[in-house]
DNA sequence: CTAAAGGGTAGAGTATGCTCTAAGGTCAAC
DNA sequence: GTTGACCTTAGAGCATACTCTACCCTTTAG
């Protein structure tokens, strides 16, 4: 498919997905005899995959390591293996650090929402 | 205490420290007759706050509005409990996101291992 | 053949989040 | 009273990740 299709599938500005491929992002991008671009099927998927890591806060060097592993035709396999575990590790460790942020924010808002029933007739919220 | 300390406390670097006061993230910092910043102990814990959030994907606007919800002495409590409910339910989905992301990471780590185990003695992993 | 729509590259511009430099004021010790 | 360690501000510089502009080529429709 040609750039236009893929910018309106995933919603990724042309320009953007361009940069991608210059980061290495996406390999598998063909060029037909036009110098146009011919993104495979799979592309659709990556870019979304990109752009999900990049809102759970991966650097695009990070995801690019990533997907780099997961492709695995070109990395040894016990590397391949640990730099998965890693990686695991950091998103695990992530998962930890936000559910305690979770359970911090439902607290704050609990006690915000009994301060507001409680001082529903005085106006202003004491904390 | 002074700058010093809190970059020393924090590992933060002062320019940075500043930095975040101007963009709003550190509210109660007073000043002495010298004109010198001077935070309360608290900063510590604050900025250390910040640092965590950024590490998991918060911008430093989105990290202002929750600490100033937070602090909660400049709003409205239902609006405080419904900023709460709304940024728990960002965390969530995040953590919702990662899990799955954890569980293809893992899936791939075995499926390495597995290759990896397989073909020691032919060399090359071949996916 | 020509116009419009779409593609290409190179490179400039922008936003965010630092990080550092320059120029100068303050303070404690000698 | 001067040295050195600390502080101040303003603003420059840098990395990342886009986003856009300029300019030119290709394809498609009339």
């Amino acid at each position: 498919m040609q750039i236009a299709e893929l910018e309106q599938r995933t919603g990724v500005n042309r320009h953007t997905l361009r940069y991608y491929e210059k980061a290495g992002l996406l390999q598998e991008v063909e060029r037909r005899g036009n110098n146009y671009r011919d993104y495979p099927e799979k592309a659709v998927e990556r870019v979304a995959m990109v752009r999900q890591l990049k809102a759970l806060g991966f650097s695009l060097r990070e995801i690019r390591e990533v997907l780099d592993a997961l492709r695995s035709d070109s990395i040894d396999c016990e590397q391949g293996a640990v730099l998965m575990a890693e990686k695991k590790a950091a998103v695990d460790d992530k998962i930890r650090e936000l559910k305690r942020v979770s359970t911090l924010l439902g607290r704050e808002q609990q006690r915000l929402e009994d301060s507001a029933a409680a001082l529903r007739e005085e106006g202003r919220c004491k904390g």
